[in-house]
RNA sequence: GCGGAAGUGGCGUAAUUGGUAGCCGCACCAGACUUAGGAUCUGGCGCCGCGAGGCGUGGGGGUUCGAGUCCCUUCUUCCGCACCA
């Protein structure tokens, strides 16, 4: 029988399934391996070709290390809960467990057609109730954890309690918030209760503030800061605005430093490590503190609003403290809360308009607008530390309230945005530097020595700037300071489809639930939009209340789930811990983790987090949780185009009465068939003429009757270019019946090449359904079957790299797989193999490629293997090969490829069904590769010239000496000597003459 | 603007990591078998040239006996960040 893939692959998938084949064991002796896939969210469009393709990579890995022998965990789940279904319910009334429900059996059922070693048995779903009990459980902790800096680490609220009771808040380094208390233990223990959790929410690892946050009145929601592109939300983008709000938030500030270190220990791509630190924005540098200068008592003007000012000091951050003697003025951003009291009021007018004309620019406005200079003086002045003098006091908008304090110490000749505001409002420009030119622009240079700067005049970068620090250290007005750009993770959204915050309120205080009554289950709702006064929608649940108060309204963000799922797979069935020690001892960490680089600052910061949090409580092993990682490439959708001709009716002669008849009887689909010229015509078409009207005849022949009739003559008017169903188009040519049936009621015409065939334009664009060129698998399933897809996806290119898919090509891959299956079959298509010795031929074949696919999913080149594959088969057929011996070899390293082929032939050639997975991979031996001779190139002058044969038992003085005594080479030097030979690993390479 | 990645035939790509550029596949061309085939097999296929030969890895320069690979410079494309003090 010929390659019938349809039959084996249905087989083979329902014996992995009944048997459990890829069941992994929590108990073995084998080392273990864990590979992950990024989980997918559910969504109702199905799977398109581009989904499978980290999957495919990481079960070809998953299966190869099988055979290596480990223990491989290797499971799937579902990232269920999101915005679409609920979006959907919204617009249905269909609850989302529903859809999602339905949506993941689409998943699984093309999942499964694609024949993944996934084991199932361990699939999570983050919207199950068994699932998010634990996720609830982990913010329990968190809200019951601070992070401790002296011991840099979480501890617990109950130890931070203890030792307030002791010592009182004295010694206590902590990240919290900034305006904790100072307090001693007598005064601790006289605190209300209430106080002292008040008092303690400023330290909760999760915690709730008042913040500004990215509202989105279209969704009804908060989002984060990377939920949110360009003032627009990244779902839907709808329009986003800012809005103070009490959230939930979690500390992730706290593990900045240990974010950041940890990169160093992990085997990421580059581009990820990069993003996740530009993310977490680390900058060192020093805090100053500038006293504001008091006028009251110099021009007594007692009306004056500046009595106002509590604080009698302006903090801000700088990265370049030592060019403090440079600064000529501070620039607050127009948020700043000193703001208002800082205005005098003959600048009273100036600063609100400015400050109105920022709130109403959008954040994009303000991006736009980043070279125009802007800002306004508030009339006040702060006095530097360092020299006393008295520098004016600016609000701009190109200072950012959310980034350090919200306010800058302007030094024009170091920095260009100071150096242009200082232009623009005539400001001094101070040079620090001996060698700095600052005639058209700032020099931010650190080479050189200081001037201007008193007592630091003379000294170079190094030791200027610890000189300063020491300075306003002793002085107590300012200190070495680390600062990041990172912000705490808003942790509430006000959704329906999430997990419920296990939290309720008691007289305005947020309370845990009690551990035994989780999970706390998302209550039933009559609708998923919020209430009229503009609470959650769980605010609509009915008798959904704790004993003691409301529960919690808002629900946890989308990464609250993917955080910590990996450890759920160790374990997927504890209903006692949200895995067991036992599992996560043997199992640790992930040791390969294959998806998209879209999640670099989102999951796979936040996952990083939580493990860090998790191992602080000493609940997991590892530091990190995810060893290697590669982001596979997108997918990108191959649109085709076709075009279509136009014509008007013109009348043949002037005669009025033609004219009217036309205008009046002329339906132009009765007449003027639906006309498509090819593509590769369509140049010719535009530009000889002769060709042109050769075409318009050839259309208007189609309607001579008609056009007759009405005494009319077609008269070409324009091209226009369409998409068409990239499913009617093969190797860009169209289908050209299918695509009639589909989109032409009337008559038609085609202009097809010397060929006959419809050629089509392609572009790259995103794969979407409105530019119909969404190529699902399974239609190539059905068409080629999963082991074709398998392999054409990994030969497609580089895993890593995106790449938009070309369905062309994708009978090069199921050509390969017949003429492997051949290889076991005679002409009748009889199964046949020989028992017989094979040949020194055949084994240089199978051993090239044993140690090809060693090497290339080593380094995770899996497109190159699947080249090497087909020279494998194509020198074995060229053999004749049907020796057991090398098939039965051949089949196993080809069957992480394709596994439902491998199988069948596994079991054909007299093996037990099911043993192939854990068979263990052929030993390489290098001895088949060696060949008696080999083509030996020799360069003469640094130019290719001369190609020996030679035999591979010399030793290489050896090889020398016959090289330079071969008549080729001799013929070269014509009697000479050669001037110099350079020998590289014992190999004559190149001979100067 | 800053940061990162990448530019190789008509197309997707490969290149022992500094050693004969273009493996493998698609497309195309020719041939074989076929009355027929969206089947199979054989051969060809970077460019210029009838040829010998010359030129070729975005452009320019450099290091080297030798550069797709390393260095400098420049252009282009994609991705990320976006006034970060």
């Amino acid at each position: 029988m010929d390659y019938h893939f349809k039959e084996i692959e249905r087989k083979w998938q329902k014996f992995w399934a009944e048997n459990q084949t890829f069941k992994a064991d929590n108990n073995s002796s084998k080392p273990k391996y864990y590979v992950l896939d990024m989980f997918p969210y559910p969504s109702g469009a199905g799977l398109h070709v581009g989904h499978p393709l980290g999957y495919i990579a990481s079960d070809i890995f998953a299966r190869y290390k099988r055979l290596r022998g480990f223990n491989v965990l290797h499971p799937m789940g579902y990232d269920s809960f999101g915005l679409p279904a609920e979006q959907y319910a919204i617009q249905t009334g269909q609850h989302p467990a529903i859809t999602t429900e339905a949506n993941i059996n689409t998943y699984r059922r093309q999942l499964d057609q694609i024949g993944f070693s996934f084991d199932w048995s361990r699939e999570v779903r983050t919207s199950s109730p068994d699932f998010y009990k634990w996720t609830q459980w982990i913010f329990m902790q968190l809200f019951n954890s601070w992070y401790n800096k002296s011991a840099d680490k979480a501890e617990s609220i109950e130890k931070l309690v203890k030792y307030f009771e002791q010592n009182g808040s004295a010694g206590v380094d902590a990240v919290c918030d900034e305006d904790v208390l100072t307090f001693t233990a007598a005064e601790w223990m006289a605190m209300s209760n209430r106080h002292q959790q008040e008092e303690l929410l400023k330290y909760r690892l999760t915690y709730l503030r008042e913040s500004t946050v990215n509202w989105c009145p279209a969704l009804g929601t908060v989002l984060a800061n990377d939920e949110v592109k360009d003032g627009f939300s990244e779902r839907g983008g709808y329009p986003v605005e800012q809005k103070k709000m009490t959230q939930w938030s979690m500390r992730i500030t706290a593990y900045a430093e240990r974010l950041l270190q940890g990169l160093d220990t992990i085997d990421w791509p580059d581009p990820v490590s990069e993003m996740q630190r530009n993310w977490i924005g680390k900058s060192v540098g020093a805090s100053v503190r500038f006293t504001i200068y008091d006028l009251r008592f110099t021009n007594g003007n007692s009306t004056d609003n500046r009595s106002l000012i509590t604080n009698n000091y302006i903090e801000v951050f700088t990265t370049r403290v030592d060019t403090i003697f440079g600064v000529t003025f501070m620039v607050l951003a127009p948020e700043h809360e000193l703001v208002p009291s800082l205005t005098t009021p003959q600048q009273k007018a100036e600063i609100e308009t400015y400050i109105a004309q920022t709130k109403k620019k959008s954040e994009l406005d303000r991006m736009a607008d980043a070279k125009t200079v802007s800002g306004a003086f508030t009339g006040s002045y702060v006095v530097n530390p360092v020299n006393d003098e008295k520098v004016p006091i600016y609000i701009a908008d190109y200072v950012l309230a959310g980034y350090g304090t919200g306010a800058v110490m302007a030094v024009p000749s170091g920095d260009q945005r100071d150096y242009l505001f200082a232009k623009h409002f005539g400001l001094p420009i101070v040079p620090i530097m001996d060698i700095q030119k600052i005639e058209t622009e700032a020099d931010p240079t650190k080479e050189g020595r200081y001037i201007n700067s008193a007592f630091m005049n003379g000294l170079n970068y190094k030791d200027g700037i610890a000189k300063v620090i020491e300075f306003l250290e002793s002085k107590g007005m300012g200190k070495a300071k680390i600062n990041y750009r990172m912000r705490d993770a808003i942790f509430g959204r006000q959704r329906y489809w999430g997990e419920p915050v296990p939290v309720y309120f008691k007289d305005d205080l947020p309370h845990l639930i009690d551990e035994k009554d989780l999970p706390l289950i998302l209550p039933e709702v009559d609708k998923y939009l919020p209430t009229e006064t503009g609470e959650p929608p769980l605010a609509r649940a009915k008798n959904w209340k704790h004993a003691e108060g409301a529960y919690e309204h808002s629900t946890m963000p989308g990464w609250a789930g993917s955080s910590w799922y990996w450890y759920r797979y160790m374990d997927a069935h504890n209903d006692k811990e949200f895995a067991s020690r036992q599992a996560i001892d043997y199992w640790r960490d992930v040791d390969l983790y294959i998806g998209g680089s879209e999640h670099a600052t989102g999951h796979l910061l936040y996952s990083r987090f939580w493990n860090k949090f998790l191992r602080d409580l000493g609940l997991v092993p590892e530091e990190e949780p995810f060893k290697k990682l590669i982001n596979q490439g997108h997918i990108q959708g191959r649109s085709n185009f076709v075009y279509r001709l136009f014509f008007s009716v013109q009348p043949i002669s002037d005669n009025a009465r033609d004219v009217e008849k036309i205008s009046m009887d002329y339906k132009y689909n009765d007449i003027v068939p639906v006309t498509y010229i090819s593509y590769d015509l369509l140049d010719r078409f535009n530009n000889d003429p002769n060709y042109k009207n050769e075409v318009i005849a050839s259309v208007s022949k189609t309607c001579e009757k008609e056009l007759n009739e009405i005494g009319g003559k077609l008269e070409y008017t324009q091209t226009m270019k369409r998409h068409v169903d990239v499913n009617l188009v093969d190797n860009d040519v169209l289908e050209i019946e299918k695509f009639k049936e589909n989109h032409i009621k009337g008559n038609s015409v085609f202009i097809t090449n010397k060929n006959g065939d419809y050629i089509c334009n392609w572009e790259i664009e995103k794969m979407s359904k409105s530019k119909y060129n969404v190529v699902n698998p399974d239609t190539l399933v059905e068409r080629y079957g999963a082991d074709t897809l398998r392999m054409y996806e990994m030969f497609l290119g580089p895993l890593e790299q995106s790449k938009p898919w070309n369905t062309n090509g994708i009978e090069g891959a199921f050509k390969f797989l017949r003429k492997f299956w051949k290889l076991f079959h005679d002409e009748q298509f009889n199964f046949r193999v020989s028992d017989e010795a094979p040949s020194k031929a055949e084994l240089k074949s199978l051993h090239k490629i044993i140690r090809k696919v060693e090497e290339d999913i080593d380094r995770f080149s899996f497109n190159t293997s699947v080249s090497s594959f087909m020279i494998a088969v194509n020198e074995l057929t060229d053999l004749k090969c049907s020796k057991r011996a090398i098939l039965q070899d051949l089949v196993i390293v080809l069957s992480p490829y394709a596994p439902h082929i491998c199988e069948e032939l596994w079991v054909l050639l007299g093996n037990k069904a099911g043993t192939l997975s854990y068979a263990p991979y052929p030993k390489f031996n290098p001895e088949y590769l060696v060949e008696d001779e080999f083509a030996y190139p020799i360069s003469v002058n640094g130019k290719m010239k001369i190609n020996l044969n030679i035999s591979l038992a010399l030793e290489s003085k050896e090889i020398e000496d016959f090289v330079l005594a071969s008549p080729e080479v001799q013929k070269y030097l014509d009697g000479k000597s050669p001037k110099k030979v350079i020998v590289v690993k014992g190999r004559i390479v190149n001979i100067v003459i």
